[in-house]
DNA sequence: GCAGATATAGACCATTCGGTCTAAAAATAG
DNA sequence: CTATTTTTAGACCGAATGGTCTATATCTGC
């Protein structure tokens, strides 16, 4: 019988999602990729595919490690709709200043670099990025003026062009204190 | 004496905006730039520098179009405050339909895509993010929670990143409504 | 017209890119 | 052990990368 695979896949795709987190698709390249998965090209490709299809596992990995999560937040009815958005933005706030903070968020940086010139990149952040949008508008369901939504949604992923652009806590931390004060 | 010139050196510069805007950094390749630019690699050196020379030449282009403009007309006094901000949101939304409306923002591109890795980048990027954030402080001034320039601020560029994701004009209107009953 | 200076086009360079292929190592079942 | 199957490391590939250099065309002041 055949040898039994030796890498765990999980953590394979987590490597493959801070590689390309970190320096984006184009700033990757396959040295990059293989140092952080410990495997090597061949490996690679006959278990995940080409590079683009690599850059597809990381975006799924940041779902199921960052967004799921987010979302599940977001729709929990046992937590008050402003606390909830309040997690949402301290999550931001505490990640910026982590290193992976500077990473800025993965479909952002995938929206702006890959997005335009690949469509299933584009297709697979809208997808994501909807599930978001429409988790926040639950939370200001309820609420007079519901489409405050979109406000709070863009100025979430505003925020993250600003953590990339070097800007520190402090900014962050006023932009939360606006964003509560709609729900006031 | 020497040969004058033959190109028109704020054209170049204009080239090299779009080139850029369009492709992003990596994703500009000589052969790109020397077509939108009408010049060969050596002319380009001699004149303007290597690669990350020419982005910052991009930069400085985009600034000068768009930023300062915008700066100004967000201190112009003799529109109102809410007027102002209303049509900095609007140049968003018309843009979101024309080509390179898709482009985005070079600076929002830029601080994605180069900031982390180019310490020069991060700083043209974050002096022009400062000089919009300034400007739109300055059209809140006066009504009573002064500090919801922060959140115009995050939610413009916000705006942005939803463009390149590939969100229609409609999404861009909601945000814009909600920002203006901040006015209100 | 002439001499000097500079812009130009494109050949050229080493390096790196994503991707393929092969030969050997490793692990299983019998 | 042997036979079989799959993983593995890394050599190898053509193409494209950013960057340099040179020979020529072009322009000016005299």
């Amino acid at each position: 019988m055949a040898r039994p695979r030796k890498f765990d896949e999980a953590k394979v795709k987590t490597a493959l999602r801070d590689v390309f987190w970190q320096q984006g698709y184009d700033g990757a390249s396959y040295a990059d990729i293989m140092s952080a998965t410990g495997l090597n090209k061949g490996s690679l490709y006959a278990s995940f595919g080409d590079k683009r299809a690599l850059y597809q596992h990381a975006i799924s990995d940041y779902n199921r490690a960052f967004i799921t999560p987010g979302v599940l937040m977001l729709r929990d009815k046992t937590i008050p709709p402003k606390t909830r958005i309040q997690t949402l933005f301290s999550s931001l706030i505490d990640a910026a200043e982590t290193p992976e903070g500077r990473w800025g968020c993965l479909l952002c940086n995938a929206a702006i670099d890959q997005a335009p010139f690949d469509t299933a990149v584009e297709d697979s952040v809208t997808v994501s990025l909807s599930r978001l949008r429409k988790a926040i508008t639950f939370c200001v369901k309820g609420t007079p003026a519901a489409d405050k939504a979109d406000l709070i949604w863009t100025s979430y992923f505003g925020g993250h062009v600003m953590v990339k652009a070097g800007y520190s806590k402090s900014v962050l931390l006023k932009n939360r204190a606006q964003i509560l004060s709609l729900f006031n």
